[in-house]
DNA sequence: TCGCCGATGGTCT
DNA sequence: GACCATCGGCGAT
């Protein structure tokens, strides 16, 4: 039997629930408070049928095999000296995951800024970045449920984005099939999202409705 | 402001 | 020894 939680993370496409997060707010509990921030840019990972994806072709080591647990838990690995966050989606054998590729400081923004020894929109605009700034690395977190972790997000504290734009994954192998297909979204206007020019960005709203 | 490139560290073959 | 769901600095515009 899944929580309400956890249903959140199945029963509908994985697109679907990477652009549900967005704008959902993104909390790390420690020692210092509650660091956090709004989620603005979410990438799909689809899987064993999915060529960028870690288990593509049913590939299954003790590294990646957090994504093949419950909805709502951790994914928490680390690439060329970074640590990524993604939340495992779908229900337990079926290996689907949302990285979470850029987030909004809200709660704790001094604590970010002194972990990532930077300012303004560099401190989040990245998936090993937004990690960095939580003040997480190590993989201790990985394949524990978000419900009851020290990580997690919020779904009940959120804000609306005015326009989900869609593009290509960064940083994905494009000789593979997928390598193109369009499963990054994110909060059009947003400073925080990674890759945007500085014309693109909505200063004002930063991409929020209202 | 953009694009290139070297450093990065752990995992798998 | 190769492969990477990355980052930051540097040099060219």
């Amino acid at each position: 039997m899944l929580t309400k939680y956890q249903q959140f993370f199945t029963g509908r496409p994985t697109v679907e629930i990477a652009k549900d997060l967005l704008g959902k707010l993104v909390k790390y509990q420690t020692k210092s408070g509650i660091i956090g921030g709004y989620i603005v840019e979410t990438e799909a990972y689809l899987g064993e049928k999915d060529s960028a994806s870690h288990a593509f072709n049913g590939r299954r080591t003790g590294y990646s095999e957090s994504l093949y647990g419950m909805p709502g838990n951790i994914y928490l690995y680390q690439i060329r000296g970074h640590y990524c966050f993604d939340i495992v989606v779908q229900d337990a054998e079926e290996p689907q995951g949302i990285l979470l590729r850029g987030i909004e400081p809200a709660l704790n923004i001094d604590k970010m800024i002194e972990n990532r020894h930077m300012s303004g929109v560099n401190i989040t605009n990245g998936p090993g970045k937004l990690v960095q700034a939580l003040g997480i690395h190590s993989r201790d977190l990985d394949g524990q449920p978000m419900e009851t972790s020290p990580l997690t997000v919020d779904l009940h504290n959120y804000k609306i984005p005015g326009e989900i734009a869609i593009s290509a994954r960064i940083g994905v192998n494009l000789k593979g099939k997928d390598g193109l297909s369009p499963r990054r979204f994110y909060v059009k206007g947003n400073p925080y999202v990674s890759n945007v020019k500085k014309q693109d960005m909505d200063l004002e709203c930063h991409g929020w409705k209202g």
